[in-house]
DNA sequence: CGAAGCTCTAAGCCGCCTCTCAGAAAAGTC
DNA sequence: GACTTTTCTGAGAGGCGGCTTAGAGCTTCG
């Protein structure tokens, strides 16, 4: 499991939360909290945590209107659900709308940590990741577009693939420049365009239907249609 | 059997413990302990062992928990039980969830080994790894390139094997330090380096095709084209 | 006990990559 | 068309990743 993981706890019980929060960040991870439905909602698409806790019995909007929320929004990132013990039909329910897996409260740390990482193996194993006739092999970190094996630098690929795991979203530079660069605090720099264009001149041949798409005004979007 | 091959021994017994993890690692191995089921599971994923002996009486998460998570877990690392005797039913819990064998304690050293053997020479097999043009056969332990025989060192050789094992896929100096040479903390040391240099120049002599490639920022990879 | 071979550390060098900056180009606005 | 805002691009400096080499402990073996 890479360090840096980033994981969103939805969860308003502060006994657990306060518990399982500094202890997952303890072991590497980047954790954001969210003590209610709706702000679950936005953080999970502000902050785009590769894995989601999610506690069912919210305030407001419940875990499996969240997840709901989730998967209509197009995100499938892996979510974890904390269930009271015996809430069959609540697991049930959640399975339905694409739960990846579940544990009751109350858990042991070390049973939620085997179950994350068994997740986060599944999402971040042996993938080949397309967009369009553009194949990025994460393995391997092999880059085709059709035929053409693409050559590209290490920045150049980990641009690339942030850019293929999220394909269709339109990309802030700040957003880029978090994930892939992993700076927060944003100092004046242009380094993003730069690296797109030395991307551009790679990937998107002349003649070339071009798949890195400039937003203007609000980022990059790598799309084939 | 390779030296070198990883045993993980989940058991709470200290006298047993104490006594087959040095004659274990007296014969090569590369072990590791844990003293609990949840430790067990989490050694398990993160050391990657070749082998498991797993003692069915343990505190908190039991031997038949532990071998259900690593199955869940879709593990395939072969299991020996540590089981009481006549803990028929423990036994039959045990196969039924994918033990592949078992001894009943009081038990010889001599047995737990040769049990040991079957299933590492039956996952092991008379393997020959090719990558191109190259042979490594890990029963001989002889590297071929072509019709040139190439003399490796030891840690040369576990190095390439591990290398043939994942072709094309890149590996970095810090999983290549933890798999080759079992160390987990990030000293500062440019030891796979060096020996990357050595095999080089050993396996990809002047005017062959070199199949040990280098990428920038990310590790290392073996493959042919 | 000496020699030879293996393993690993450390230091220096080289070249590519990364990033910054300034100015050009493009897009949007009046 | 003039102006502002946003994006693109070319050039260059510096840093850092990777390679090489020498040599110091260790082990092995005669």
């Amino acid at each position: 499991m890479r360090p840096g993981t980033r994981v969103l706890l939805v969860e308003d019980d502060r006994s657990i939360a306060g518990f399982v929060e500094p202890e997952l960040e303890r072991l590497g991870f980047r954790v954001r909290c969210a003590y209610d439905g709706h702000c679950g909602l936005e953080e999970a698409v502000r902050f785009g945590p590769d894995l989601v806790l999610l506690d069912i019995m919210l305030p407001g909007l419940d875990g499996v209107g969240v997840l709901k929320g989730l998967r209509r929004q197009g995100l499938k990132v892996p979510v974890v659900m904390l269930t009271a013990r015996d809430a069959t039909l609540d697991k049930v329910h959640s399975l339905d709308h694409g739960a990846d897996d579940y544990v009751t409260k109350p858990f042991e740390m070390d049973e939620l940590l085997a179950r994350m990482r068994a997740l986060l193996r599944r999402v971040e194993g042996e993938e080949v990741l397309r967009v369009a006739d553009l194949e990025v092999n994460t393995a391997t970190r092999e880059v085709r577009r059709g035929w053409r094996e693409i050559e590209l630098t290490a920045r150049e690929y980990d641009l690339l693939e942030y850019m293929a795991r999220n394909p269709r979203r339109v990309l802030s530079r700040g957003l880029l420049l978090s994930r892939v660069w992993g700076q927060e605090g944003g100092v004046t720099t242009n380094v993003v365009e730069v690296y797109v264009a030395y991307l551009r001149k790679k990937v998107d041949a002349p003649g070339e239907r071009p798949l890195i798409r400039t937003v203007r005004g609000a980022g990059y979007a790598l799309r084939g249609t």
